[in-house]
DNA sequence: GATATAAGTCTTATAATATGAGACTATGAA
DNA sequence: TTCATAGTCTCATATTATAAGACTTATATC
């Protein structure tokens, strides 16, 4: 049970949208056998890559023959795999299907070539990043700086309440959704200097807005400074968020306020590609 | 419906076992609604990356209420995403599981250092491949060499009837399955010069068991060369593969020799580490 | 601003099927 | 041989997934 509690937030792809209905969170039981089955999936977490059946049985309170039909089911599908007698891992048919996202995601295709130029220009770790429920997603990223190695590649979420595109992203949303995310997340802000009440927080967050740009110091790495602008949608709500981490002692003040102008422009040149077509 | 046909294989993780039941093949049709649910994904693929709501129902046949719930599901839990209105791509979700898989995966964690070194001894792009149904996945890739760009990063199924890769994991299985999954990739192995007829490309796979890994030239990338040697299961059944390839001006017929008994030694300590708490 | 069209949800009776208890099989270990 | 574990099967029952079609929002069009 413990583990249920450290599942991160699963809820719909646009968490732009305010107010949608059906968002999916942490502590719902899943309520269907279609649910239950996909929902096996959300108990593998990076401190628990690997399960027993016994504990799946334990911790999900399935019958053993329907645990088993929902194991069986979807290892033939490859979402699952044996790993050692009546031990389960993920399986690979999520790396096949995360070329396709990495294919079909237009924040990342129309990121890499800024990510490139980025890392280019600076040298620096350049990434792109996705807001995903209560939390953030990189979903790509490009360093020219070996020192810098992220502490979150790609698909490893990010908490919301730390770090320059937290900071992005939740400048730009309408103030009632920023308000709430800041609740949720009003311990991490309040450690890291965000601010000292949610009104406070909010204050800053303006600033940032006006800016256009966040900038945050050794949030996430320590003596990295993260650089990020927002990325909006079509309703232009951000939904994800371009960012340059760079090495502490790199930089001054001048030279964070040029990169921060950049990035800004990169972030809105990305937002306009992705409209384009569609 | 013809996209279904394009719908690679899917099957239990562990194609090594002979003769095990509840395999899943493309052209099965779920028979139940957890089936229908999960394989709904099957439709996306590298030449359709977004569908339609219209195009999903014509695809798949479910009704409208119907489908409409499969998707709302499959997006509550990210792994499907709006874009555009009334169509969809897959989901974040997929990237973060993929993070786990890449966390999890044995041959990944302890095929990586080998990786490195081979591409610091060699001007080459290595990689560990995953067998898997009636294809490859390459899992993980390091390359030194600029030029020569992989056309089969993590995730892109390569076909089991041409390259190197292939025929280190065909030669290493048992006969009555080696000869069946040589008929069923016939087109290609005759295509690529592995023998004139089933009987023909057996031997010259036997062979290749004598020498402990495969080589060949140009079949996947034109003017590559590749090096393949096979990691195996807990039941020494090849599983996976660990591959060099290199740019055919820079190899001769003794460089090749060396190069592939390093692949197949490293081959073998992948092997072993992969078993060694287990 | 009215109308039309499409996107998405809800209601309902009915048919379908997911479920769990427990038996059964297969496999490997002691 | 016996014992334990992994995994599947059978089957009666209760649950619930299903499809038709009504309903409800959005978004576009005139």
């Amino acid at each position: 049970m413990a583990d249920i509690d450290a599942i991160p937030f699963l809820c719909d792809e646009s968490p732009g949208a305010p107010k949608k209905r059906g968002r999916r969170q942490s502590n719902m039981e899943p309520t269907n056998s279609l649910e239950r089955l996909i929902g096996l999936l959300d108990v593998f977490s990076e401190e628990r890559l690997e399960w027993s059946f016994d504990d799946l049985m334990a911790t999900l309170g399935y019958s053993r023959p329907t645990l088993y039909r929902y194991i069986k089911i979807l290892k033939s599908y490859g979402f699952l795999a044996s790993s050692g007698s009546a031990h389960y891992t993920l399986g690979p048919r999520i790396v096949e299907l995360d070329y396709l996202v990495r294919r079909s995601d237009a924040v990342v295709l129309h990121g890499a070539p800024f990510l490139r130029a980025l890392t280019e220009r600076h040298r620096c770790t350049a990434l792109v990043v996705r807001w995903y429920g209560n939390k953030i997603l990189c979903v790509a990223s490009e360093s020219s700086n070996d020192r810098l190695v992220s502490s979150y590649p790609r698909g490893r979420p990010m908490p919301l309440g730390r770090g320059a595109i937290a900071r992005s992203i939740l400048a730009f949303l309408p103030r009632a959704q920023m308000l709430r995310l800041i609740a949720l997340n009003i311990e991490d802000l309040k450690a890291v200097g965000a601010g000292e009440t949610s009104e406070d927080i909010a204050r800053n967050l303006m600033r940032i807005h006006r800016t256009g740009y966040a900038v945050a110091y050794g949030e996430v790495t320590p003596g990295a400074v993260g650089i990020a602008a927002p990325i909006f949608d079509a309703e232009r709500h951000p939904m994800a968020s371009l960012c340059v981490v760079i090495v502490g002692d790199l930089v001054n003040g001048a030279l964070i306020d040029s990169i921060g102008t950049e990035v800004k422009a990169a972030a809105d040149e990305i937002t306009r590609l992705i409209h384009e077509l569609s």
